[in-house]
DNA sequence: CTACTATATGCATCAAAGTGCATATAATCA
DNA sequence: TGATTATATGCACTTTGATGCATATAGTAG
C-alpha cells in the first residue's frame, strides 16, 4: 500500500514515466525510499487497471517507445484522501542490532569491524550529503529554492540529521563493546 | 530472510517457546523489532523444517501444552556464518516525507497537523525511553549489568537518540513549511 | 454463570515486496 | 565486430507480511 502513493505522489508533481520514477529513486527521493524498476512497473500496472492513473504512449526515434504517466481524477482524489488520514507510526526493524545482540567475548572482533565498516561508511554518506547541502542548498539558494523543491531539501535534512545520530550511537556501542566484552 | 536471524538470535540466547519470543518483541527487543505471533509460529515451523532448530514438547497441567525451542548445532552454524558476513546497508523508507511532499499552500494545515501528531507522539515515547533510561540504567546499575543485556542497553540508547534527531527534524520542517506556504 | 484475560499454538488467504529472467533500440567504446 | 551502457518495459516466481479465523486450558472479575 505504500509504493502505490509514493508513486501517485510523484506522479501528481510531475508527469513521469516508469523508467523517469526508477531514476528518481537513484537521486533525490532515494533520501528516502527505493524501489525496484519490475516494483514500479508492476505497480504503475495495476494503478492504470484501477483507472488512478492515465499514460500517453508516446514514440520515439533515437530510443525505444515510451509510456508518460499522469495522475487521473479518481487518482487526484484517492491521493488527496490519502493526505487526509494520519500515518500510523512505522517501527524501523533494524538488523545491525539483531546482530549486535550476539556479541559476545570470543566474537569481539567480529562485532568492531562491522560497527567499523559501518561507521566509514555512514561517514562516507554525511559527507556526500553535507557536499549536496552546501552546492545546492546555501543560505543563498534556499531563498529562491522554489515550492516543490523545499521538502527535497526537508528529506536532506532528515538524511543528514539521522546519520549525525546514528553515528554518535555508532561510536557509543563501540566503546560499550570494548568496555563490556575485553578479556 | 530477516526475522529467521532474529529468531535465531534470540533463541541462541535462550531457549523460549514461540509465546515467549512474541513476548519479546513487545517489550526490550521492541525497541528494534516486531513481528505478529502468526508470523513467529510460521518461521517456527519452518526452522525446525529445515532442521534450524529443535524443540522439546512440555506438558504443562495448570496451562495448556508448550513447545520449548532451542537451536540445532546446524542451526548454530547458520547464525555464525550470518554473523560473519557483512550486512548490506538498509534504506529506511519513510512515509512521513512522502507525504510532505505533497505539502502546499492549499494543504498547508493539514500537513502542520500531521507534524505536530508526530511531535506529539514522538515527545511521549521519548518520555518513555528516559523513564525506563533512568530507572534500569543508572550510571550505578550499568555498572553491574550483566554482559548479555548490554547491547538491550545499546537498542534503547539507539532509540533515544533516534527519536531526538527526529523530533529536532520535525521541529525544523514545521519552521520550513511555516516560511513557504504561509499566504 | 458469563465474560474476559493470560497462556499456548497454528492454518488459510491475500497483499506487498523482492529477485531473476527476458526483450528491444540505439549509441558509444575497444 | 563485439561488448557495454543508456533508454525503456515487462512477466514469473518466491518470500514476507498482514489479517482473519480457529482451538484449548485455566484463572479471575463482575
Amino acid at each position: 500500500m505504500s509504493l502505490k502513493f509514493v508513486l501517485l505522489t510523484l506522479l501528481d508533481r510531475e508527469p513521469r514515466t516508469g523508467y523517469d520514477l526508477v531514476r528518481t529513486f537513484d537521486t533525490a527521493v532515494g533520501y528516502f525510499w527505493n524501489a525496484s524498476h519490475q516494483q514500479v512497473y508492476r505497480e504503475l500496472g495495476a494503478l492504470a487497471d484501477a483507472r488512478l492513473v492515465k499514460f500517453k504512449q508516446i514514440e520515439q526515434e533515437d530510443k525505444p517507445d515510451k509510456k508518460v504517466y499522469s495522475l487521473s481524477s479518481s487518482g487526484q482524489k484517492a491521493l488527496r484522501l490519502w493526505l487526509e488520514n494520519p500515518l500510523k507510526a512505522q517501527k524501523n526493524k533494524d538488523l545491525l542490532l539483531v546482530k549486535l545482540l550476539n556479541a559476545n567475548s570470543t566474537n569481539l572482533s567480529l562485532m568492531r569491524e562491522e560497527l567499523q565498516r559501518n561507521i566509514h561508511d555512514s561517514e562516507i554518506l554525511q559527507a556526500t550529503y553535507l557536499e549536496i547541502e552546501q552546492r545546492f542548498y546555501s543560505a543563498r539558494q534556499l531563498r529562491s529554492l522554489p515550492d516543490n523543491q523545499v521538502m527535497i531539501y526537508a528529506a536532506l535534512r532528515k538524511g543528514i540529521l539521522s546519520i549525525e545520530a546514528h553515528l554518535a550511537w555508532l561510536k557509543e556501542v563501540d566503546k560499550l563493546l570494548g568496555k563490556t566484552f575485553k578479556k
